[in-house]
DNA sequence: ATAATATGTCGTATATTTGCGACATAGTTA
DNA sequence: TAACTATGTCGCAAATATACGACATATTAT
């Protein structure tokens, strides 16, 4: 993207859009829904239930880990990715705030200019 | 490598991707706020708030439009942009069903095979 | 009708994302 | 040591996103 102006928005829009940026691809939110479904920490094996190469995989992981939305620890020749679920918190109250503020605030009526 | 991918991305993961996507810029973020915020539906004056052109301005109107997360009324030579807040709540939920699901699945503990 | 204004469209330039093969690195095992 | 395996890095191609000026259209006002 080009974010030439982006430091003319709020923090809080940036924040927001970087999260759902992290969420904007389905390979992404199934890899989340993957280490919250298992009871171990799986690895490598992420790439395997995808239908993705192993490198583009790799690619997802890092966005996630650069947002440190999960984390990775080595463990000998493997690694384990294992999600962040404090920051996933944080984040999920983020995103509940937009949305009530969204739908909470004042919508087209037919008190308004316009009814749509 | 192994390579079983055989499973394809589910409706769900691909929906939430899709609006998750809508929100990855601050402008349509920011866009939503300005419409939520307003008690009355404001037309192009939004390009006026943002820092943005004019034209990129309504590119983004767009994009929310063409996921019908806004709604925009013609009322003669102004434009009409309204929340749509039945979807807003349908979509807040989706994000909250799995924000709840990633936070609640097991995560990584001493009792686990690794422990991040 | 003409001018002014608001909105929408088109083309285009640039930046970013997505995807993957080929190669590199590092721990494990025979 | 040497083969093996899991992970990570690099470069490249194609697709998509972002941004905006120039132009087109439609409605209102003079």
């Amino acid at each position: 993207m080009t974010y030439a102006k982006t430091a003319a928005f709020t923090a809080d829009q940036q924040q927001l859009a970087r999260v759902a940026k992290a969420l904007a691809h389905p390979a992404r939110v199934a890899i989340i829904q993957l280490l919250a479904s298992k009871h171990t920490c799986i690895s490598g094996d992420i790439a395997a239930e995808l239908p993705l190469s192993r490198t583009t995989v790799f690619q997802h992981l890092q966005e996630l880990k650069a947002l440190d939305l999960i984390r990775g620890e080595i463990d000998g020749l493997t690694v384990c990715y294992c999600l962040n679920t404090e920051l996933l918190l944080q984040v999920q109250q983020q995103f509940t705030a937009f949305f009530t503020a969204a739908t909470t605030g004042a919508a087209c009526g037919p008190d308004d200019s316009c009814a749509c």
